[in-house]
Parts: structure tokens; sequence; C-alpha cells
DNA sequence: GTAACGATCCTC
DNA sequence: AGGATCGTTACA
């Protein structure tokens, strides 16, 4: 079952982990459908969390991240690679969730360039949109948190939070 | 206007 | 250990 922009309203620390076990859908023009299985999500959450996008305000780029979840937000990093988050929490609560990892393709960039997703992709509306969904399975496996990865920036305080889920054995098998 | 910097990955 | 590569941001 599709998920709602009601479960994406919900604090991103909730929606991060409780992403884990579920299906990313993605739909091709010609209605093929591939089911990736999510293994590892970071948690971004609101203006004073320094290695969030949102914590320098509101920009062009953050703005899609102040709207109620249930949105894409995709950006692209040192010049060649598209991060695909979704947008949680409640209107003017700037928080996303990181897709970081899906059954095999480990790393946000790999992910991103194995779907073909790029920024024409950013503001989708996942309760609605015919390319990229997200369904629950109903399984909720066993996971171990750790800090986000290349946040070394934001500062020991933020950096170190453990916001990073991970599926346990996703990466032994 | 200009300059610096990444929520990364691949190849030495 | 270092390079690719460019949109976004900060600052003048």
């Amino acid at each position: 079952m599709r998920l709602s922009r009601k479960f994406f309203s919900q604090d991103v620390l909730k929606v991060a982990p409780a992403l884990l076990g579920m299906d990313l859908v993605h739909q091709f023009p010609d209605k093929t459908v591939n089911r990736y299985t999510i293994l590892e999500t970071e948690a971004y959450r609101g203006e004073t969390d320094l290695a969030c996008h949102a914590s320098k305000g509101k920009t062009k780029r953050t703005l899609i991240m102040y709207e109620p979840g249930g949105c894409v937000y995709m950006y692209l990093i040192y010049g060649m690679y598209w991060m695909l988050n979704f947008v949680t929490g409640k209107l003017n609560e700037p928080q996303a969730v990181l897709i970081r990892g899906i059954k095999g393709f480990n790393g946000p960039g790999k992910l991103t360039r194995a779907l073909t997703l790029n920024g024409s992709l950013n503001g989708a509306d996942l309760e609605h949109d015919d390319q990229l969904w997200v369904e629950n399975t109903g399984i909720s496996p066993a996971y171990t948190t750790g800090p986000r990865i290349g946040v070394a920036y934001a500062g020991e305080e933020w950096a170190g939070k453990p916001w990073r889920f991970l599926v346990k054995g996703a990466y032994s098998k």
C-alpha cells in the first residue's frame, strides 16, 4: 500500500527508521515497474540542525523542505550526483530523509544514477506521482544507528547525532 | 559581479 | 590520496 502524506507528516526521527524495509517503487513512462527495499536512511531535522540545508534558512533550494511531508527533494552534490530525499514533518518544519541505500545499490549517488532520477523530480508528490512512490511492506527489520556521513562541517554536536539508520546485515550479504 | 564549497564516487 | 564537476551560497 502506497504511503500517504499523513505518514510523511510525522517527525523525521520517526519516519526515517520506519522507512527501512519498505519498498521504493519506480515506474518508467512505459509502465515498467521496479521495486527496491530501502536499507539505509538519514534524518535531517530543522533549521537548528547545522547539517541540514535548511539551517541556512529559506532559500530557493530549501523552500521545498518547508512544505508538509510527502514531497520529493532532489539536489545535486559535487556537480555530479543527485541525492534523493523525502520531505517530512508539518508545514514550516523543514525536515527531510536522505535515501542512502536500497537493495542492490549502496550509496545515495549510485541509487539515483541507477534509477535515472534527477532534478526534474524535485517537488513531486509521493502520494500521487506516477514515477516514484513508497509502499508499506509490513516488514520492520532490525536496524542499527550511527552518525551521519559527510557532515563533519556541522560540528561535533550535530555531526555526532545518531541519525543514520541502517538495516542490520545490509552490507554483509 | 566573484569565489568557495560540498548529505559522493571512482581511480590511482 | 586526489580528481571530477557545477549549482548554491556567501560576500563584496
